[in-house]
RNA sequence: GCGCCCGUAGCUCAGCGGAUAGAGCAGGGGACUUCUAAUCCCAAGGCCGCAGGUUCGAAUCCUGCCGGGCGCACCA
């Protein structure tokens, strides 16, 4: 259902015939016609001739009738195309016949490794875990519904120097005690109570630090305790992520640890190929092209000081392994924007290494902050990061508040099922509709509003489309041939046939605001449909085309959400 | 000092080198014996941060400023 795609396979063969040359017949959607192509102005230039001319030539050459109803010259050298309802009518009869709502899978499909969400063992998930934990899970969601083989890892915070503080502050709590504590969520308390020891305790420190030499050591006992605090930790984030409504699993942990026997290899290669040098006590990589203050040249620490391994080495282990391992080609960090120079160091690295060669590459996908009201980050009111689980639980109450006193007709089991559609889906659509490059407002009054570009304002308009069915006390629909005829079926039909080129477009920019600009338009071009063309008070084949539309539309809002990790209620 | 991100309507944001810069919210006006008004329709609202440049054409590309945010060696 790639209406775009099919205008322009038939435009390119008349540019190019006109041309002498492969031309992009550069086709977006219009507001002098459904579509328009831009292809002759640009070319004026090269060509020579006004770009009037060309439009006409081509539009004399292209074979469009079958898809158009008129195609014509305008302005200054625009081909404005308007598509035949008897087009629209194919195409989506075809789509409504297709339980992938005739969106095929991606023509090359292949590997790729989301790396996002990332807690640090022992340490609360914070706001700052939603953006890469959403738009994470979206990323996956969509590549995955276009084919690819996706490999989801979760960076986890495992290993490093807090955790000879974390496990001597295990063993003073006592060990059932520490695993309660815990289990229960609580894990903001515990850090916080090991982080003031260390900080005010010398003692403590000196024993913090014999048991990081411990733990590096492979010592037993230190182990065992390490795995004690990894696995109550995940157990926690599974529960988080269960509460998100994201796809991440106890399977996809693949933590900094993992990682551990690969970095004396990494290293070792990285002396062959001649890339380390000693700096300052420390074996480092300088990538050309990287300078920081005072001009000097940017490492890449693979090797401290001390003798342990930077970071950076796990990074580089883990792109040789995804590469060279799992064989992804395309590799995808969702990270905050602040380490965008960390990871250009690292890819850097990598490919001078020879780990990361096209077709392979690597990808940092960030993304700005979540702010206050006060335009500054969003903290609590006594200046902590606020807990993610607290955040999610007032995003349901806030929705149950929401669904009761907008429809006292839902039973209890009801609501609390809309509240949690309705409060985790407001939280990520807030998230995923604007840029992500971009800092956001939270805002709860505009996320959880039933009007504007929200998810409640999607769902609703998913929900009412489903209500129409069960008022017509149809259980499953087989769609019926679609007829466009009405301009505003016309409109919803055009929207809908979008949908296929919207989501090959966000499967290469992995830009989701424009999949919910999309949904969105969707909607209301839907709700100005409803508004117009009566539904199941139409006769006979009008009616059934109509419901197909319908049945069409919400399918569409369905699998959309679905990819933005949405849930979609029958009922509102 | 170097680098990255951002600056568009009162607010929150779209805008992919092309026609008169678009939505939503708030504010103004209208439409309910309803196919769920949790909706829809209408009007109003803009030196696109500033200044140059490239182009037939710039909110969009380039350069320089201004403003806000964030990075820049052993934490991840």
């Amino acid at each position: 259902m790639n209406l775009e795609k099919l205008l322009a396979d038939r435009l390119a063969p008349a540019f190019s015939a006109v041309a002498g040359a492969p031309v992009d017949p550069i086709l977006r959607r219009s507001q002098h016609a459904d579509y328009q192509c831009d292809a002759a102005l640009s070319l004026a230039r090269r060509l020579g001739r006004r770009p009037r001319d060309i439009a006409a030539e081509v539009l004399g050459r292209v074979e469009l009738a079958d898809l158009c109803s008129a195609v014509a010259v305008s302005g200054p050298g625009f081909l404005n195309l308007t598509v035949a309802d008897s087009a629209l009518g194919t195409l989506l009869s075809t789509a409504a016949a297709d339980t992938r709502l005739g969106v095929a899978p991606s023509a090359a499909t292949e590997t790729v490794v989301v790396d996002y969400s990332s807690p640090n063992v022992a340490k609360e998930m914070h706001v700052g875990h939603l953006r890469g934990t959403v738009i994470g899970d979206a990323t996956v969601r969509l590549l995955e519904w276009r084919g690819h083989h996706v490999i989801k890892a979760n960076h986890l915070g495992d290993w490093g120097t807090p955790f000879g503080m974390l496990i001597e502050h295990l063993l003073d709590l006592g060990e059932s005690e520490a695993a309660d504590e815990l289990s229960v969520g609580d894990l903001d308390s515990f850090y916080k109570a090991a982080r003031a020891k260390f900080d005010a305790d010398d003692a403590f420190r000196a024993r913090a630090r014999r048991r990081v030499v411990a733990l590096q050591r492979g010592d037993e006992l230190t182990l065992r305790l390490w795995r004690l605090l990894v696995a109550e930790s995940e157990k926690y984030f599974l529960t988080v992520y269960d509460q998100l409504g994201v796809l991440l699993t106890e399977r996809d942990f693949r933590g900094e640890s993992y990682y551990n026997d690969r970095l004396a290899p990494v290293t070792d290669e990285l002396d062959r190929l001649g890339l380390l040098q000693e700096s300052g006590d420390a074996a480092c990589v300088f990538p050309t092209g990287f300078t920081g203050r005072d001009g000097q040249p940017l490492p890449i620490i693979v090797r401290k000081r001390d003798g342990g391994y930077g970071y950076g080495a796990t990074d580089l282990a883990a792109i040789r392994h995804r590469t060279q391992d799992l064989g992804a080609t395309r590799l995808l960090y969702v990270v905050g924007l602040p380490q965008r120079q960390h990871f250009e160091l690292v890819y850097a690295v990598a490919r001078q290494a020879g780990w990361l060669s096209p077709p392979a590459r690597a990808e940092h996908l960030g993304f700005g902050s979540i702010l206050g009201s006060d335009g500054r980050m969003l903290r609590s009111r006594t200046g902590d990061s606020i807990k993610l689980v607290g955040l999610l639980d007032e995003a349901v109450t806030r929705a149950a508040e929401l669904a009761r006193q907008k429809n006292p007709d839902l039973s209890a089991t009801e609501v609390a099922d809309v509240a949690r559609a309705v409060g985790i889906g407001a939280i990520k659509y807030a998230d995923l509709s604007t840029d992500r490059n971009k800092d956001y407002v939270f805002d709860w009054q505009r996320m959880l509003s039933l009007d504007g570009n929200t998810a409640p304002y999607l769902q609703y308009a998913h929900a009412r489309i489903r209500s129409i069915f069960r008022r017509a006390g149809i259980e499953r629909f087989t769609p019926a041939p679609i007829t466009v005829g009405h301009p505003a079926e016309h409109a919803l039909a055009l929207e809908l046939a979008g949908f296929g080129a919207v989501v090959a477009s966000v499967e290469q920019t992995l830009q989701f605001h424009r999949l919910a600009g999309y949904l969105h338009t969707l909607a209301t071009t839907f709700s100005g449909f409803y508004e117009a063309c009566p539904v199941l008070r139409a006769e006979d084949a009008v009616r059934d085309s109509r419901l197909a539309l319908c049945d069409l539309t919400a399918r569409v809002l369905r699998q959309g959400l679905y990819l933005l990790g949405i849930a979609t209620p029958d009922r509102m």
